[in-house]
RNA sequence: GGCCCCAUCGUCUAGAGGCCUAGGACACGGGCCUUUCAAGCCUGUAACCGGGGUUCGAAUCCCCGUGGGGUCACCA
């Protein structure tokens, strides 16, 4: 069997993290299969700007690396791949709904529908329309047209029997025809309404599995119907447990940020990436930026496939144990049987702990290549980095480990090393600085080190730990007022590693101008 | 409200009748290391929604409750 699955977002300006897990899946059981996967843009509602809104989510696959192999930007034989541009076969499909008597034209007002629906609820029992506005003669629809009537096309569904789908994720699910209502699939002015759309574009697209969001396994009815009535076969669906809120089982929204924002663990991601972000000229505005959207990750310097690998985990797993998996791994331990049925809350924290494995395991070279624009944004090197301030990072990164979660870390790492007279913490001044005595105790120092032959952190440690024996001091008292003096903070990498990257004419230098503050 | 789905540590999950005094990961607590912050190492707390069945035996199968969620548009 020729696997071929979708994935069908509408252009609406961002990647929702949903959305990657659902495209991901579809992804990764195209490319197990040696199959196809497509991308089709389900922009029949209003289309305005299309293009604009498009774009973050093209570049958010691209940036993930879920790649596809028909849909825009990379055509394929069942172009086009906007589904506003196939409104024609859509239109074809009504026709022969209607020419086969699987559906009608309705002459209801809206207004008229509410009145049953209300009257429905009233009695207590199920609504389902009388149908008394329903034209299925040509004279009919004369006859309303002449009241000044609009006609849309309504489902004729079955009011009897059942639908059996053998869902891949939740096994037999069955539906009572006579529970499903007569849908509109074309409106008054010709335009079709997405099941439509949707089931004739699969089909057209001829494709094989249909894994979506289980929101949609309530939609799967009616699509069944109108496939069944144009002589589709049906293509297998699995249905994926819905990405559910930090800490809740209902559906991640990118609207309720505010509400999520009171979780800790999320509020402390988004913080952190804000943070970067204004230090990179962003000005991100909470609406657009945030957890929950994909260009959060990739403004703060996320690596992909961590995002990949632990939305991978978002309702799957492979095992009781195994949870990091190489690109070629992941596509071969997938299936679509271990996908749990039940919702996944999105946890940001366990996120960021894969990310901090990838990042972990980085080369330096790749966290360099990665790092480096992340200055050049917030203006602390020159664009290209020149040879010194490239050999300055690089030992940074070097010094600063595991650290450095995310490449906009790098900001708060290496910035006290470009610029000559870096801000000075007032809490860390008043900390470690700001006492009795400190002021002799870090020109002493100095000249202690003024005479270090090798100013590599080798010898710095030595010369420093000698220096505070005969002083007579803890190494502690010593190294963290250094460090301020240094650096204007309380944290950063090693202290000979930050002694010896700054080099001796600065270090000294800085050392020297903390005086001032010190006590 | 109707229909549908779901139900194991706070979170992601393993578990397809005995291997379960329920395993792993994240988070959290304690300890070690230590010049800070990370990392690393050791260690601890913590779960089968409830009730009935079936069975020699149930987290696992069935039923009923309860709880949570999704969906009921001339949105996608």
């Amino acid at each position: 069997m020729t696997v071929r699955t979708r994935f069908a977002p509408s252009p609406t300006g961002y990647l929702h993290i949903g959305g990657v897990r659902t495209a991901l899946f579809n992804w990764l059981f195209a490319r197990k299969h040696g199959g196809t996967f497509i991308l089709r843009i389900d922009d029949t509602d209003a289309g305005r700007n299309v293009e604009e809104a498009l774009a973050p989510i093209l570049s958010g696959l691209r940036w993930l690396g879920i790649d596809w192999d028909e849909g825009p930007e990379v055509g394929g034989p069942c172009a086009p791949y906007f589904q506003s541009e196939r409104a024609a076969g859509h239109r074809a499909a009504a026709e022969r709904l209607l020419a086969g008597g699987h559906a009608y034209r309705d002459y209801a007002r809206p207004e008229e529908l509410d009145e049953e629906r209300k009257a429905a609820q009233a009695a207590g029992r199920p609504f389902l329309y009388s149908r008394r506005f329903a034209a299925f003669t040509p004279d009919d629809a004369a006859r309303f047209e002449a009241e000044g009537r609009q006609g849309v096309v309504r489902l004729k569904m079955p009011r009897e029997g059942t639908l059996v789908i053998d869902d891949a994720v939740r096994g037999r699910v069955e539906f009572a025809w006579d529970r499903e209502q007569d849908h509109v699939v074309q409106r008054a002015d010709g335009s079709c309404l997405y099941h439509l759309a949707s089931v004739v574009d699969d089909h057209d697209f001829r494709i094989s599995h249909v894994i979506r969001a289980e929101e949609h396994l309530s939609n799967t009815p009616r699509q069944a119907f109108i496939a069944m009535a144009l002589g589709y076969p049906l293509p297998a669906y699995a249905h994926l447990p819905l990405v559910a809120e930090p800490g809740s089982r209902t559906k991640l929204s990118k609207r309720k940020l505010a509400q999520y924002l009171k979780n800790p663990d999320f509020r402390q991601v988004a913080e952190h990436g804000t943070r970067i972000a204004e230090r990179i000229g962003l000005a991100p505005e909470a609406d657009t930026f945030n957890p929950v959207i994909v260009d959060f990750y990739r403004e703060v310097g996320y690596l992909p496939w961590a995002i990949d690998n632990a939305m991978a985990l978002l309702g799957w797993s492979y095992d009781d144990k195994t949870e990091f998996f190489s690109r070629d791994e992941l596509v071969a331990a997938f299936t679509l049987e271990r996908i749990n049925s039940s919702p996944a809350s999105f946890d940001p924290k366990k996120l960021w702990s894969v990310q901090d494995h990838y990042m972990h395991a980085l080369p330096v070279d790749d966290k360099l290549a990665l790092m480096l624009p992340f200055l050049v944004k917030a203006g602390l090197v020159d664009a290209p980095a020149t040879p010194g301030q490239t050999a300055i990072v690089r030992r940074v990164i070097e010094a600063s480990g595991d650290r450095l979660k995310v490449a906009g870390d790098i900001l708060a790492y290496a910035d006290f090393f470009l610029v000559e007279e870096p801000p000075m913490d007032p809490k860390a001044v008043e900390q470690k600085l700001a006492k009795p005595g400190v002021a002799g105790l870090l020109g002493r120092y100095a000249d202690a080190i003024r005479g270090v032959a090798s100013f590599e952190p080798g010898p710095l440690e030595e010369a420093t730990k000698a220096f505070a024996a005969a002083e007579g001091i803890k190494l502690g008292d010593l190294v963290h007022p250094v460090r301020v003096a240094l650096s204007g903070r309380t944290v950063g990498p090693g202290l000979y590693d930050c002694l010896a990257i700054l080099g001796a004419p600065r270090a000294l230098e800085r050392l020297e101008r903390a005086r001032a503050q010190a006590g």
